[in-house]
DNA sequence: GCACCAACCGGAGAGGTCTCCGCTTGGCGT
DNA sequence: ACGCCAAGCGGAGACCTCTCCGGTTGGTGC
């Protein structure tokens, strides 16, 4: 999400600037030399912090103390903890991606296998990053839905639901489907309701083989 | 935007934290004279800010103030605005309860229907309190699971699922069920997608008539 | 080089959440 | 009636998030 695509500013007279609505199109403009290197004093500030002092709580200013900016530097890069927490999540994502792509790349399975290699893979993920994805959570819990991974997640499950089920609202499938992987669900089921995360997993099998063995609504009897 | 729950100042105090499920589980004694009259006043007067100023803010102190009585009054009896607002919410839901026992007392009909009924009901009912709801989930997101609401629908649906659909694993089914009326998803749905409230309901009554048609895992072609 | 200026920086301050703790009081036993 | 005391009260204060804005600077056109 942070690369940025260096294309040069076209000169333009501050006059030709006021008539226009501010944030319309915007054309990206390459990050200067200090503020790259204080996003990524930031992060790293951010992550150490979280390592040594855990996730329960992620004070902005201590970060930018951490770092050595001003909270001011933080707040404008970051627009708010969830934005900086958000950011660090991308990263785990990334690997996630790959190994989802290796995993689905070679073979070809059906899409009801891929679907369920996605799927476990997801419960790994979510597994292994509980804390920061709760603490995103609480910092924004209607942010995930704006996410870049999100975004990227539920069109890939639309794309194989619809293959493997032509029939049903793919989008609505694709949704309640993520929705299991909602960090505080999650944490709730592995934590207070002592689940495993085969038990997880199997309950999405189960659900996804319904969908792909029967039509949506005629029984299978008929 | 707020802080998720407790402020965990370096030594962990006594004082419990705050997303356990006490809400409404009040200690069997009985409640002082005074502090009934004050949590009433405080509920009130939350529901008039409310009212007056809209869901997009709700500042403890202010509650105080309209109420009469001191902000330590407050924390004390609800913990933190979650609690506050889970109060809140507590009362739609127990005309909810009653519409849908109103629905369903009569005429004893199939699992499948009063299974139906009961989601229809709820998105009626997430629709009409979309803003109290998303405030209640921005609070304090994983508070939702421990709440009383969210534990006496889990039991029901868990109930018609096991009815509808024997082999299956209902707690989970359950649980992924509800998650559809995440307030955040909800809200992301209707507003962001552009979705009307016909078009969840029908992905839920495909979802439940696939599931009591098939059974769990084998296909049909079997 | 040099001048210009949009983007960037930093930190004071507004406003909120929640805790702490000394004072007050309702309800009970006698 | 009366004394006791756990439960309740209130508000100062610690700490946090996020905004605002005057001063600074990197990168560009000339």
């Amino acid at each position: 999400m942070t690369t940025p695509a260096g294309r040069a500013s076209a000169g333009r007279t501050p006059t030709e600037r006021a008539d226009r609505p501010e944030h319309a199109a915007r054309p990206e403009r390459t990050e200067r030399a200090d503020a790259a290197r204080n996003r990524l004093r930031i992060l790293d500030a951010a992550r150490r912090l979280l390592a040594a002092d855990g996730f329960a709580e992620l004070s902005l200013d201590a970060v930018a103390k951490e770092a050595g900016v001003g909270v001011g530097t933080v707040y404008r890069r970051f627009h708010n903890r969830a934005g900086l927490v958000y950011a660090l999540i991308e990263d785990n994502e990334t690997r996630f991606q790959e190994a989802f792509a290796r995993h689905c790349g070679d073979g070809a399975p059906s899409a009801y296998e891929r679907l369920r290699a996605f799927l476990h893979g997801m419960a790994e993920l979510v597994d292994d990053n509980r804390e920061l994805l709760l603490l995103a959570e609480a910092s924004a819990p209607a942010g995930r839905y704006h996410s870049t991974p999100f975004r990227r997640h539920h069109e890939q499950v639309v794309g194989m639901v619809t293959e493997l089920a032509p029939g049903v609202d793919a989008a609505y499938l694709a949704d309640l489907l993520l929705m299991a992987y909602t960090p505080g669900l999650f944490d709730f089921q592995r934590t207070e309701r002592g689940w495993d995360v085969d038990r997880i997993k199997g309950g999405l099998d189960a659900l996804i083989a319904g969908i792909g063995a029967a039509p949506p609504v005629t029984p299978c009897a008929g």
